[in-house]
DNA sequence: ATGGCTCTCGCGGAGAGA
């Protein structure tokens, strides 16, 4: 089973781009983020021909996120629950006995923005959401907006103490880690320096200025059936002159 | 240095992203 999770940035500017993926890596099941798209305007139809079924929590102009899947599932989680006001940023599907989630953390903009505060107690929710719940197979995909360690960052330890680089952030992610998931790039990967996202400005992708802030958790069963792990940064460049998004996608291929 | 792209909303230019 391959298992992905990709921030589109934009559902509507993306679906040509997204059909050229989807049909060269053949995902099972995806992890979507900032659909920028109202649930009752996502395109099933064009999804149904690319053979998936969508599980869907959009929001007009911002946010939202959405599980492809091969097969039609049921949604077990919509929404965070207790940050309600912060978004469409979570979803959970069980796809045939895996339970798999998405999310789109706050960005927090700036330690000195009132969203920053709002950020780390958007991460408490969430921790306190997955220690109440309780499955064999547990995955916990998405762009989560932090950085974990300097290695994730092309200014490395220079960029310690700016947002997504702070000890208060990285604290909560390692709090979600604790609670039994694993980073599964990092797993197989311990030592190399791979991103998942480059600014669009200023040529950053060319120069290699880019962040490791998307990424697959898996609980110790969903580790142990891991095969591998790959930033697909082929797609993060211009495909048939279409735009990509400033995110790469993310996949992991499981002996499920 | 001044946010150097791209998205949405909506029809001009502002706000958000990270």
């Amino acid at each position: 089973m391959r298992i992905a999770t990709w921030n589109i940035n934009g559902l509507r500017a993306r679906m040509e781009f997204m059909a050229l993926w989807l049909n060269d890596r053949k995902p099972d099941v995806v992890g979507l983020q900032e659909l920028k798209t109202p649930t009752e305007e996502f395109p099933h139809d064009f999804f149904t021909d690319l053979g998936y079924h969508a599980l869907v929590h959009g929001q007009k102009s911002w946010n939202g996120v959405a599980i492809l899947t091969r097969s039609p599932c049921e949604s077990v989680q919509i929404g965070l629950p207790g940050e309600d006001d912060w978004g469409s940023r979570l979803i959970t599907a069980d796809v045939g006995g895996l339970e798999f989630t998405t999310v789109y953390c706050p960005n927090g903009k700036s330690v000195e923005h009132d969203d920053y505060p709002n950020k780390l107690s958007w991460y408490e929710s969430l921790c306190a959401h997955w220690s109440s719940g309780d499955h064999t197979k547990r995955v916990l995909c998405g762009d989560f907006n932090i950085v974990p360690e300097a290695l994730d960052s092309w200014r490395g330890e220079k960029a310690d103490g700016d947002v997504f680089h702070t000890v208060a952030e990285r604290s909560r992610f390692q709090n979600l880690l604790t609670l039994g998931l694993t980073d599964l790039h990092r797993h197989l990967q311990p030592e190399e320096q791979v991103f998942s996202w480059w600014d669009y400005r200023g040529g950053a992708f060319h120069r290699k200025q880019g962040l490791r802030i998307d990424f697959i958790l898996g609980n110790d069963s969903v580790r142990d059936l891991v095969d591998d792990v790959v930033i697909d940064r082929d797609y993060r460049k211009k495909k048939d002159g279409l735009t990509a998004s400033d995110h790469a996608p993310v996949y992991a291929d499981l002996r499920i």
